[in-house]
DNA sequence: ATGTTTCTCCAACTTAAGGTGGAGAAGACA
DNA sequence: TGTCTTCTCCACCTTAAGTTGGAGAAACAT
């Protein structure tokens, strides 16, 4: 470690996605305002994020989750199949609990909100390249309320998408191929794992949730 | 003027308004990497932003609808109070066209969408702070639109809030003092007027266009 | 093999929601 | 003054939504 100041270690090779091209300029913008890291990739949309990442293999990922093409949810699994080394940062607006799981449960190092300020954003950029696990503890709160929580079922899933779209039971039973009354049973079951008492509010959570997006 | 090359003009000064902090500062390193741009005052708040123009009077303010304590719409109409020269450039997240309609309605000179580059947010700074009005075809497209909507009442979008938090008819009728025919003639009203067929699908265009949020 | 979950469906019931038509009072505006 | 809108309320009716208590079949795990 014979080096003068100038000399860097070696710098920490980044790739940033994020479907917001003004945003995603300024992080880059932000991000080499540090000295030893550098952006090698960037990209706007899932497909490419991973085609990216098979052609850079940057040390840090750094990920929002809404992107055009499927969620970065995908792109988190299809880049830990990729290397399942890969160090993964989300970083995002809030939108619901069930994101939050998914990007952990899909492999992701840490998890920040766009509220964090670029000190946070580069210490936890320099804990996860040292091999941490960063999870602030808004994040570790929210994965904690969501143990005891009931899983909807596919069925369910489905038919509490279409309360979203704004869909009557009648026209949930046709576009399913399933009766009416069988709607009317997947509902009572969602309201109660949802804990609502009608489908509004069930649409609602669902929104809050993240559990099915507008 | 008798000046080198590295003396600049006279640089545009701009404050900068966006309630996430990553995206705040990635913004202004953005900016900043822009000869003759300069960032003057940020804030992530309504009320800090009215104070910071009061302080420092910038030339152009680049300001986000979703901010900590009201929205960006207020702070815009207050500052058009402090200077009705002001000239504000909206960046945001598409939220509905209600938010579009609002912002321009209390004087905002341009309205991006973040998924603009870079490069058409420097030439919309530097349009406005010639004193054109920048607006995209893609706000052009839904400002139209909105023409011909018919406008809630008061009332209306008071019983439209309570749908969306859930409310049955009878717990709006509480709450808002008033019999459950009321409340059902006032959804009556609004329904028609989204063309709605009934609260859910009311609940969901509500926070489609924006007309109340989350 | 047996239990569990999920998906399917039914009947019958209660209640909430939405539709129609009308009407009186208050305020805004021309 | 008269007109318009908004807000308020009523009665009556129809239908959609939600509740209860089942039950059979398939898939899967222990």
């Amino acid at each position: 470690m014979t080096l003068d100041k100038t000399t860097l270690p070696t710098p920490i090779r980044i790739m940033v996605v994020e479907d917001h091209n003004v945003v995603r300029q300024g992080l880059v913008a932000l991000i080499e305002t540090e000295s030893n890291f550098e952006v090698v990739a960037q990209s706007d949309n899932c497909d490419e994020a991973i085609s990216q990442f098979q052609k850079h293999h940057p040390d840090i990922t750094l990920m929002d989750l809404r992107l055009k093409g499927g969620s970065g949810v995908t792109a988190i699994q299809r880049i830990r199949e990729i290397d399942i080394e890969s160090k993964i940062i989300v970083l995002t607006t809030y939108d619901g609990d069930e994101d939050i799981y998914k990007a952990l449960q899909a492999g992701a190092r840490s998890y920040l909100l766009k509220g964090v300020s670029s000190e946070e954003l580069i210490s936890t950029i320099r804990a996860v390249h040292a091999g941490k696990s960063c999870i602030p503890t808004f994040v570790a709160q929210r994965l904690a309320e969501r143990i005891g929580t009931e899983q909807l079922t596919g069925r369910e899933l489905e038919v509490l998408r279409h309360i979203v779209q704004g869909r009557s039971n009648k026209e949930i039973a046709v576009e399913m191929h399933i009766s009416e009354a069988t709607v009317k049973s997947h509902i009572n079951n969602l309201l109660s794992k949802l804990m609502v008492s009608d489908r509004t509010q069930a649409a609602m959570t669902a929104i809050q949730r993240g559990i099915v997006h507008l």
